[in-house]
DNA sequence: CCAATATAGTTTGTAATACATACCAATTCA
DNA sequence: TGAATTGGTATGTATTACAAACTATATTGG
């Protein structure tokens, strides 16, 4: 069932929904894409640094993550690599794989980013209450949870 | 005052706030990228669709919403003209001025990507009941009012 | 009133990012 | 075991955005 299927919601009321989350994502964007230049890195290549935080993945599934190409992947990751915030580690169950993992210097700005995002982002967020935003975290986390392509 | 100042939220709870709208930015970006290429246009281009709709700006203003230097724009808006999305009027009041408008042929354009995005977001819009939906869209459309760069 | 300065936009050259294609190595499958 | 598949890399190309230099118009201070 679509959005627009479900009962009770006025003709137009999904699309200023889906307009307030574009709107919102540009504007997130935007804060993003001045926290990766501010720490010299593009907005993929923060993206890996906070998907690796949690996670060891191959390539293959970084790619998937990322929405991106594989050949597109191996240009990035090297130079990641070049700059210690990643290693490529070869994965001794299949030789073709290959690992990606934070190093530790890679962790530390990991740490950081997410720490100055905040900064970057508080524009947008205290303009909210403390109840709006924590009903707002809520939300977003509902919706992402069953959101397969998150 | 920033969102960590405010009284009452448990440590963290800015973070998930912030990590779950870059997430929702990301995945959003996705549905609009996908959007944007499946109708040849470039995501900024999409963007000036957007900004336009309701709008007619000179191309300094434009590239104030845009957040791009105007070098970029000259490009950008040549291209959009030339596929008769937009045209380029010498205003009248100061000859320097360009004003940048969308042509009937842009409206129509502006007026399916506005439907079509719809669907592409549903994904992450139907996995929320209908008052959730209503609460986020109240959530985002007051965050964004009282943010500047929006 | 005019010279100096500021503003609006374009042009040109360059760097970064992503893609497609072709390719190599390792694995799986029939 | 040979053929097909999978994981990743290398290379060439298109797109996008930026910076610096430039033109034309407008504004402002003397």
């Amino acid at each position: 069932m679509t959005a627009r299927e479900q009962e009770g919601n006025a003709i137009g009321a999904t699309d200023e929904l889906v307009d307030a989350l574009a709107q919102t994502a540009f504007v997130t964007m935007g804060a993003l894409t001045r926290l990766a230049s501010d720490n010299d890195l593009s907005l993929t290549q923060l993206r890996v640094l906070a998907i690796l935080r949690d996670r060891r993945l191959r390539m293959t599934d970084l790619v998937a993550y990322l929405g991106l190409e594989k050949s597109t992947l191996t240009g990035l990751v090297a130079r990641a690599e070049a700059r210690g915030l990643v290693v490529r580690v070869a994965n001794p169950d299949d030789r073709r794989v290959v690992d990606v993992t934070l190093t530790d210097e890679g962790h530390v700005m990991a740490a950081r980013l997410t720490k100055d995002l905040a900064g970057y982002l508080d524009p947008l967020v205290s303009s909210l209450k403390n109840g709006e935003q924590r009903a707002l975290r809520e939300l977003l986390v509902t919706a992402l949870r069953t959101t397969p392509t998150a």
